[in-house]
DNA sequence: GTCTATACATGGATAGAC
DNA sequence: GTCTATCCATGTATAGAC
């Protein structure tokens, strides 16, 4: 019930919902910009224009879908900017957006991967500069290319991690935790490197 | 010379090459979906009618500036499975695949990342198998999921690396020193975790 | 090789009946 | 809430002049 609650969000009507659930398995699969509302419409097994009726746009609904995950976001990045820089402020990062990943698997190969939506968010105020600030808190800091291209990886790295594989079929605590192993071997333990 | 005879691969006539140069960066900035053959003539100063002069198809043009890639790839991945099962494979990979994106940047990005091509490759036969067999080469054989994890996570992570950043400022024996290097870490240095 | 013009399909979006 | 029908823009692709 609390879950649902959760999912339910802010002034997302059930009908909207339907819609962002269709809507997102399309835009994880084939990408936001092939995906279209005839598409979306199908999987729900209604027309284009009852979809319309429950969203203005093809903008709104991609914003509607990414909306719980990008104020999660927004949340982390806060959350760990407040911390003392150093491994303290990398580790934070690095929780946070596995947290997120497992959370909203699917989510993760738009919000990370998809240059459609990238556009979007750069166009339409708010987020955008979310994805910058979490890459320089996993040490895309600008001294060390390696720190930046070790983020970067890291970062881009999650977006394949359900479209394209079977990962789905991992538990959620087991997916996590051999995502934060893999985020520590790559971005916390370099000092040796250099 | 021996470059640019290299570039120039089998049947592509100077004008595809003018084409696939005008189409890689927008299929690497704009998603593969999302780019128009109106966007491509603009791009290269002539009209659509220009460009189907050239190409005969949206689809071929794809083909067209992936092919050399795809090759490399195929070439890497067969390599790579010559020998003994072991390091020295899953290293023979790395460093096969690393000097592929290095190569071919931007490449890099369409053929690890975007959607539209990954259905692309399905249903046009030929490659398909070969990012497969790469993921197995580099450590996702199935008893260990968190290999399968680490060796999705560096190949998609290998996608954001050139669209998305400004790692491009770097030369290519930098970017290819710290990408091994990471790949190393996340790849090759698991046997105490586990 | 490149152009104009055009055919045809699809996509986003709206109007209005039920 | 969902439907049919429709508008308009864009996209792929082709025909034929230069």
């Amino acid at each position: 019930m609390s879950e649902a609650m959760a999912q339910q969000r802010r002034g997302s009507t059930p009908g909207q919902q339907r819609v962002q659930k269709a809507a997102l398995a399309l835009f994880a699969h084939e990408g936001v910009a092939a995906t279209s509302l005839q598409m979306i419409a199908d999987a729900m097994g209604v027309t284009k224009a009852a979809v319309y009726w429950h969203y203005r746009s093809k903008e709104e609904i991609v914003l509607g879908v990414l909306e719980p995950a990008l104020d999660q976001l927004r949340v982390i990045v806060e959350s760990a900017e407040g911390k003392r820089a150093g491994r303290a402020r990398t580790d934070a990062a690095l929780r946070g957006i596995i947290d997120l990943v497992v959370a909203h698997r699917e989510l993760a190969s738009i919000l990370l991967g998809d240059p459609a939506l990238a556009h979007l968010l750069r166009q339409h105020r708010s987020i955008d500069g979310a994805l910058e600030r979490l890459l320089v808190l996993l040490g895309g800091c600008g001294s060390d290319p390696g720190a930046r291209i070790a983020a970067e990886l890291f970062l881009h790295g999650l977006a394949g991690l359900t479209t394209v594989t079977r990962a789905g079929l991992l538990s959620d605590d087991v997916l996590r935790d051999h995502l934060y192993d893999a985020g520590r071997r790559l971005l916390l333990s370099r000092r040796s490197a250099a």
